[in-house]
DNA sequence: GTATAATAGTTAATATATTAATTATTACAC
DNA sequence: GTGTAATAATTAATATATTAACTATTATAC
């Protein structure tokens, strides 16, 4: 028998539920949020990134972040530069204020990782990964609902 | 080495960010949205829920329901009761036209739930369920953060 | 070369999420 | 019984998410 609490996003949204709080906890206590963050850790790594990547690895939408990085351009945690060779594009770039900032959330973000890995043995939490990732490969449509459904009436002239 | 790609958010948020598209398509096809879902779906077993249960069953917050509720009401998919034994609490209850609802779209949530089924074994996904109700049960709060840290000043009459 | 399509970023409109504060009502201490 | 704490629902203020539409710029077909 099927339960819906057994569903991908019910599990998911219900895991997520329950591990937020002492993540939500030290952004709050560093004056940031957790899109925020995302922006940062990609930041991290990449020196310079044009919005569009930065939207395709945060899994944060364009039109999100455009606010995402408004206020955190206001905070002076990140700085935009149109590029020159392709004047559509915009580079992103961490300041050293948020570099700063991320030195120190670095380490107490990896303490609560750890304080959750004891919970779980690391065959079981790269178990879950690995099935995640196949579900997430699966792009199952089911139901014969496509997500860009064609509107009436098109392909006529 | 721990890559924060591997952190128990992003690893959630990226499952959900790929399962998620199918079900939006479905509910818009309906002219719901996934919040409007979850309500619908615990009323369904339900009958007759306070607030305060719903919000609880649905994991939205007591402020987030009110505008989801509203938007529910207007579109006749709800109604609110006030209870007459204690008056601070109000009664949630379907209508037709929502119970309606629940019978065409749950037949075709559960088949988008056998699709991504097919691709893993129902022991893989209990595997998944089960070493995520762990991590739920966990609590950890890591790096000496606390959800409800207490002012300063706090405790001096 | 010019019209048209494609792309990057943004704005607009609506729906949610989150935290703090408010209101109405009930429970409790005394 | 009255004052005070606790509870249920809501409002207020700010930050995001989502879809559609718009602007500027570049690529492409012809």
């Amino acid at each position: 028998m099927h339960s819906f609490d057994d569903s991908v996003p019910t599990t998911l949204y219900r895991a997520l539920d329950a591990v937020m709080p002492p993540y939500r906890a030290l952004f709050k206590a560093h004056k940031i949020t957790e899109p925020q963050w995302r922006v940062l850790r990609v930041l991290w790594s990449s020196e310079k990134v044009t919005s569009a990547e930065l939207s395709r690895r945060t899994l944060i939408q364009a039109p999100s972040l455009v606010g995402v990085l408004d206020r955190m351009e206001s905070k002076k945690l990140i700085t935009r530069l149109r590029s020159t060779s392709d004047r559509r594009q915009i580079y992103i770039r961490p300041t050293a204020q948020s570099r700063a900032l991320e030195k120190k959330v670095s380490p107490q973000l990896l303490a609560i990782h750890q304080s959750f890995m004891k919970t779980v043995s690391t065959n079981e939490w790269e178990q879950v990964k690995n099935v995640l990732e196949k579900l997430a490969g699966a792009t199952a449509v089911g139901a014969g609902i496509q997500p860009d459904k064609v509107k009436a009436g098109d392909g006529m002239p």
